[in-house]
DNA sequence: TGGGTACCTTACCAAGAAGTGGGTACCTTC
DNA sequence: GAAGGTACCCACTTCTTGGTAAGGTACCCA
């Protein structure tokens, strides 16, 4: 198993430094409500109206931008079918789902950890 | 393996709703500095100033900040020692590398994978 | 006396992220 | 004919992130 960054360089190169490709996929991935797109996306084909319900506090205008950033990265795939009223369904492509197999036991990790994280926080007065 | 959202919240509980711990610990993790210092942690402990050269690009007021909220969340543990000239050095803690060892294999396969998803984006005209 | 090193902190400000509220198009139902 | 559902887009404002620059300490060297 890959334990350092040292040992990741050594396949990929110099990655993450200044201005490098990987800095940005990562700030795609990483941002805010791009995690949160994505995970409610490992649930299945989700609707406008679902995805909205699902990512708790996402205000349209977000909702949009991150579908749209996503689509370009080719994380996830809009299809719109052309009835009345109209329907849009949003699903993760194969990249998508192969980036989720890794983000979600970071994820699962956090679920089970957060609590005693803040724990940490609130001693060193960080509440 | 885990492989979806539902399944987390089937052990975690209603996890990464609105205002839930979840959120602000993935906010913390998931931050643009967080991730690159987290990162070179992983290749051992570091001084300040190595610190510095390692996430290029970082301003001393951002790298502070950042190592601040890490070392409140209980991921990084700073020692100084009271020389002259001043040593400060800097380490995953145990919860760190747990963290890490979750972390690696997503940022692995954003190194291996950075090139594919920024050409997706020229296609669709995000370049 | 002046500079150099290492590790920061503070004050100020600009850019970008994100929230708010409105509008559109189309059809259905009341 | 008015209201409502679906999936958006745009303008405006606010708030957060992050950069710059300056200073601060505590010592050593010349």
């Amino acid at each position: 198993m890959t334990v350092s960054l040292a040992e990741i360089r050594r396949t990929s190169g110099e990655v993450f430094t200044e201005g490098c490709p990987t800095r940005v996929v990562l700030d795609h991935i990483m941002s805010k409500w791009g995690v949160l797109v994505l995970l409610a996306l490992t649930d299945g084909t989700l609707r406008w109206g679902e995805l909205r319900r699902e990512v708790e506090g996402i205000s349209e205008k977000m909702l949009a931008s991150t579908l749209r950033q996503l689509e370009a990265d080719g994380f996830v795939e809009r299809t719109s079918y052309p009835e009345v009223p109209p329907r849009v369904e949003y699903e993760l492509t194969d990249r998508g789902r192969e980036l989720m197999e890794r983000m979600l036991p970071l994820v699962e990790w956090v679920a089970a950890n957060a609590g005693d994280v803040l724990k940490a926080d609130l001693i060193a007065g960080r509440g």
